[in-house]
DNA sequence: TTAATTTCTTAACCTAGGTTAAAAGAAATT
DNA sequence: AATTTCTTTTAACCTAGGTTAAGAAATTAA
């Protein structure tokens, strides 16, 4: 399958374009190898045990990525919307097989390309090659960032705060969902919504 | 200062030596930009507010890296012992103030290089460029599985771990460092002790 | 060696979140 | 519209860790 062309809204195309100067030729190529893939809301994008040899681009859509603790409870690591990338970063890497669940939340269209097509990209597009380093500076900071906010505050802080950052999430997230995020139980999350109302 | 000859055993160096097959040439200069830096038990090599502007290779000793929450308590993030480094990660490739503070647990030996240094270095020598993608991808992996482990285990948990992986650690840090890695009081982790303890 | 300081432990009380179970509300099916 | 299923809320009880305060043990300094 091929990128309809009516469909084409891959921002970060549009922006390498723009910032490492895409000529039309390379931006054409770099999208052929982009493939459209459209998942139903429930549907796995990637499950535990499976080696991530791709990564995706949110055209449309959410999604949550998960460990399973040892209770059996999911333990939601990042939501991810429109303009993000999907993969379980991990397995991408060391191509082994991941311990993460990557699950739709919304319908979803994805545009997504093989590591094996990536890896080509960068070679025949020298340009493409600077983004990397870049992008994962990026990730490591965001990592680390989510690691202090987890260390440093309370369930009820992380709440304000996700209500405060992002408060369009509760439209799209079901509140488990968000009590899995903050790390406790939907009974918790209840009980802490209202108490939180009753301070008014 | 430069480094004593008979003081040289940057493991990483004679590493990249072995692996990227660096010249004598190369090798030299790379190691002529590396600084000699002595500090004392409790000094701080960074603070909160400082740009982080060197990168620091621990030959001897160990140091904590910590941020401050809204009761004043440390929150340790890290830490670090001999052959790993010593930067805050974020404000090093920001290049603006971070909020962690960076204190030696032991008398330490480090030695320092400045960004610019090596970026200069990055620059003469297009092997060590080759470095930076896979050790930043080896950082943000720790990063995330870190942040996975304080997301899915309680401080008891993490307690156990720490002892079952690091035992050596308890030689050398103190149990109030420990308690701010897990994130409890020192307190708690005395309570906790004598619970496991008891349930021999 | 003693005094001062720091680190670690103990205890009593408090609170947030876990656990279990059930009910109420919403959404999806029939 | 009625039924089933899934999500959210409520409540009672339990437990781990926070808080405060004080004492014991170990370092460090004098």
């Amino acid at each position: 399958m091929t990128i309809d062309e009516a469909n084409i809204n891959l921002k970060f195309v549009m922006l390498f374009r723009k910032t490492f100067g895409f000529t039309q030729e390379e931006y054409e190529l770099l999208l052929s190898r982009f493939v459209l893939k459209k998942i139903c809301k429930k549907d796995f994008y990637l499950r535990a045990g499976q080696v991530c040899s791709a990564k995706a681009y949110i055209n449309k859509g959410c999604a949550k990525t998960f460990v399973i603790d040892e209770h059996g409870h999911q333990r939601i690591l990042v939501f991810s919307f429109e303009d993000w990338w999907l993969a379980d970063f991990e397995s991408f890497y060391s191509e082994k097989p991941g311990i993460k669940f990557i699950q739709a939340i919304e319908n979803c269209e994805l545009f997504e390309i093989s590591k094996k097509n990536f890896l080509e990209m960068e070679d025949k597009i020298p340009k493409l090659k600077q983004w990397y380093p870049v992008k994962i500076t990026r990730t490591t900071i965001a990592a680390m960032k989510r690691m202090e906010e987890i260390k440093t505050l309370t369930p009820e802080q992380r709440y304000l705060n996700l209500s405060k950052k992002y408060p369009q999430i509760f439209q799209r997230v079901a509140l488990q969902d968000i009590a899995a995020y903050l790390n406790i139980e939907p009974q918790s999350l209840s009980r802490m919504r209202k108490r939180l109302a009753s301070r008014h």
